[in-house]
Order: structure tokens, then sequence, then C-alpha cells
DNA sequence: GCCAACGTTGGC
DNA sequence: GCCAACGTTGGC
């Protein structure tokens, strides 16, 4: 069982929107990204838990867990003409992009913060992908020892 | 709003 | 296949 981190504009849709949704659900989708991509489509299964981390907003920091309740499958907004994310060159046939399902399990107590995060960069979290300079990956995998360790700041 | 980082695109 | 230009992300 793998752990990730996925990063979402509360402004666009946070963790508020996750807990409104029908069965505290969403279809995380629109991710175009290769290497994201690759992380959905060959490596997150069902039952796999997520952080899930605000980004762009007043307070950037990791708010809730996020458990994986169907893996990969093609991303319909690839398809679709009128969304934004829609990419002509992704078919049903040879689908280019991948969507995946998660529900809200439950919210941290309080935000782990960004700055929170980057105090323990050189130590505990030193190989934490959000963590390295610039990197603007949506999904990054999470190893055992930092989730505990993000845990432990609970 | 600025700007650094970095992925993508396209000319050659 | 290189690399400059461009666009996007996201912290500040």
């Amino acid at each position: 069982m793998q752990h990730w981190l996925l990063k979402t504009e509360p402004s666009t849709f946070g963790v508020d929107d996750l807990a409104a949704a029908p069965g505290k659900s969403t279809h995380w989708d629109g991710i175009r990204n290769y290497q994201a991509r690759n992380f959905i489509r060959d490596q997150i299964a069902k039952g796999d838990e997520a952080f899930l981390y605000h980004s762009s907003c007043e307070l950037p920091g990791i708010v809730a867990i996020v458990r994986v309740i169907r893996p990969a499958y093609p991303d319909p907004t690839a398809f679709d003409r009128r969304d934004a994310h829609y990419d002509a060159a992704s078919s049903k046939d040879a689908p280019r992009w991948f969507a995946f399902e998660i529900r809200l399990k439950r919210r941290l107590k309080r935000v782990i913060t960004l700055p929170e995060l980057k105090s323990h960069a050189h130590r505990e979290l030193a190989s934490m992908m959000i963590l390295r300079g610039g990197n603007r990956l949506s999904v990054t995998p999470v190893s055992d020892a930092q989730w505990r360790f993000i845990l432990s700041l609970e």
C-alpha cells in the first residue's frame, strides 16, 4: 500500500468541496502531466491513502487524508470537446490521460503548513518531492516514513 | 503582481 | 535531437 500527496487549489476544489460532495468522494481528473499520469496509471491502487494538500491559498499545507476508492481509468474530460482539459490526441482506444476516484477519510486536526514541512526538509522529509525546489507535480509519492512522520506532527 | 522553476513546443 | 521561446505553477 503506497501513500501519496495530492495538490489542489481550494479556490477550485478543496477539502470543503470534497466534504460536501455526495459520498464525500470525487473523481480526480484533469491531470495533464506525464510524470503524474504515470503515477496514476501505474502505481496508484485501490485502498492507497493520500494527503490532500492546498496550494495557491492563504495557508498552503496538508489539510486531510483521502482514500483511493477506484484506481486508474481513462480520464473522461480528455474526450469532452467542451472541457478545458480536452485532448484530441487521447482516444478511447488509446487513452493518454487517466483519472481515479477518492473519498475523504478525515480532515487533519489542523493544517500542517508548508513552512512546517519545510522546517523538516533537511531531516525527516529530506527526499519529499513536494519540498524539492520548484516541484509542481500535482501527484507525488510519499514514503511510509514520511507519512508516519507527518502524521506525528498533527 | 512578481518571479523562479520547469514542462512543453516547435524550428532547425 | 538540441535548445530557445513560451506557458504554467505556486510561493511569497
